[in-house]
DNA sequence: GATTTAAAAGACCTTAATGGTCCGATATAA
DNA sequence: TTATATCGGACCATTAAGGTCTTTTAAATC
């Protein structure tokens, strides 16, 4: 039961353009972002794709080129990022695929699953990025390699 | 996001426990139960030794022995039985680690994964194995190595 | 048109977790 | 003492997570 990191970080990656969009700026450059937040930034890049292919993000190649917000961050759940980088979210497989369980009727434990599952969701879809980007302070996860014992 | 398999399948065996205590049944074996629910012999031993640690069940070895419900099937809840295979859930690290990410004061973003937690952790501590039990049908997971292409 | 810039696409890699199996030791009853 | 059944731990294969790197493509500028 986690969120991947790479979720994570694209909230926190997000979060930090809708910070800075207002200052006169378009678009942003994975080399930039990845500074700022301290995020991997190859990793980051392969993130930004991924939100540019849920269309949470926009981009441009070539010179002058980078990322920029589709939307608005009050329009951008986290809901919406932790799907566009993790998939349909599904904590059984009976409930993206009704094949994994071969039961008949209705399942009381894929109901539980199901409830559960709805009731994350929505607290995920009821935060945006506007909202984090507003709130004050920054943090940082400590990346991988350095973990402290 | 998922929850593992092992700690499902926990689930399903609890509640054939359930349903087949009243019976004038005291132990049951993991040959029996595995054999009942369709869960791989040794992988259910595994889970049971884990339900027998935080004492969901309890366990008498060598003849006449095997394992039972410690408690009322009432009293035994789907979030207990989850914890009890996936220890502490925290789906970041930095809910159970507060060490996991250097940020100094309240972070909005570990409020919004914490709510989301709760909210889902809410919803099993909701349902119990006794009610699971009671609800009709069979089901049975697809195994790992059959799934269909 | 050549060069520079930056994202896109995809191959690749390492580590950890998941989903199991298997075996020897230990406890219990007959 | 023998048969039975859990306990404990080692082991193993597959998948996912987390991340790097290299080549290709698109856009701007010289």
């Amino acid at each position: 039961m986690k969120i991947s990191r790479k979720a994570s970080y694209a909230v926190r990656a997000l979060a930090y353009l809708a910070r800075n969009e207002e200052k006169s700026r378009e678009r942003f450059l994975v080399a930039e972002v990845s500074a700022a937040v301290d995020i991997p930034r190859s990793f980051l890049a392969k993130i930004f794709q991924d939100l540019s292919k849920s269309r949470i993000v926009n981009s441009r190649r070539g010179a002058g080129g980078g990322f920029y917000l589709s939307r608005s961050p009050s329009e951008i759940t986290i809901r919406d990022v932790v799907e566009s980088l993790e998939g349909e979210i599904a904590v059984r497989d009976c409930i993206a695929d009704s094949q994994a369980c071969d039961y008949e009727g209705n399942c009381s434990l894929k109901s539980v699953w199901m409830e559960a599952q709805e009731k994350f969701l929505d607290v995920l879809a009821g935060k945006t990025i506007g909202e984090l980007a507003d709130s004050p302070g920054k943090w940082r996860e400590v990346p991988n390699e350095s973990k402290r014992g």
